[in-house]
DNA sequence: TAAGTAGATCGATGTCCGTCGATCTGGAGT
DNA sequence: ACTCCAGATCGACGGACATCGATCTACTTA
């Protein structure tokens, strides 16, 4: 799989018609897409949408044992999601004795809403 | 927009208690969630995210023609991708002759670029 | 030191996804 | 009618994913 996006020559068109308009090329390059797909990714699932959304609404930290109970998942789920979305940069966590406290990483959005906007 | 979820303030953590109370709240938005989640998870992937944004930049109709060469994927795979995006309803696609062209549907993109601001 | 607890990890399972070559469909040109 | 072509669909394959119960880890408390 190659990063190159030139363009081969096209087949003829019959008799000068031509289908549209000439060349198009995608404005995002392919590490701009690579970033911004593996952060909607991590989003494309409701479960971690939703906890995103608890996260962002909170603006400070959130014990996990609060977030348990908002979901109907088992907890080794829940916690998969986490990582999930810790994967993808959007969140992050901190331990404090037995819990862990999870927040959404300022700016992690940004670039993926700029694009959407 | 939102999911709407209170959590329940927080409070210190002592000794011997709890750092939360279980509550359960009803999750009123679940539909967005999952409404929302269906279209990020269609730009989860580099190749579909790069032909939103070439179909968004175009601001017209593009010939399904001038999308393969840009990618370097095989066309039965092309196709599958703009079937997913079609599935998610954030394009939509017109027969003419020979030729497919596809548009991004208006206010497709809305709702979750809403909830990313 | 022993028991209890929050959360992460492991292993298994069934499903979904991205990819391709081959094939099908239907309109266009000869 | 016949051929050619653009694009969709099919079938298969390998890998990724969501989910769970069981287990492990690390910290707290008795």
């Amino acid at each position: 799989m190659s990063v190159d996006l030139e363009l081969a020559p096209k087949q003829k068109r019959a008799a000068g018609e031509r289908c549209c308009e000439p060349v198009v090329y995608p404005d995002v390059q392919r590490e701009d897409a690579l970033r911004m797909a593996e952060v909607a990714k991590a989003l494309g699932d409701p479960i971690r949408l939703q906890l995103v959304d608890v996260l962002r609404k909170h603006a400070g930290k959130v014990c996990v044992c609060e977030l348990v109970p908002l979901f109907d998942i088992a907890q080794p789920t829940l916690s998969h999601h986490l990582k999930k979305l810790r994967d993808a940069g959007i969140v992050d966590s901190e331990r404090q004795g037995l819990w862990a406290y999870y927040y959404v990483i300022p700016d992690a959005l940004k670039e993926l809403s700029a694009w959407l906007t």
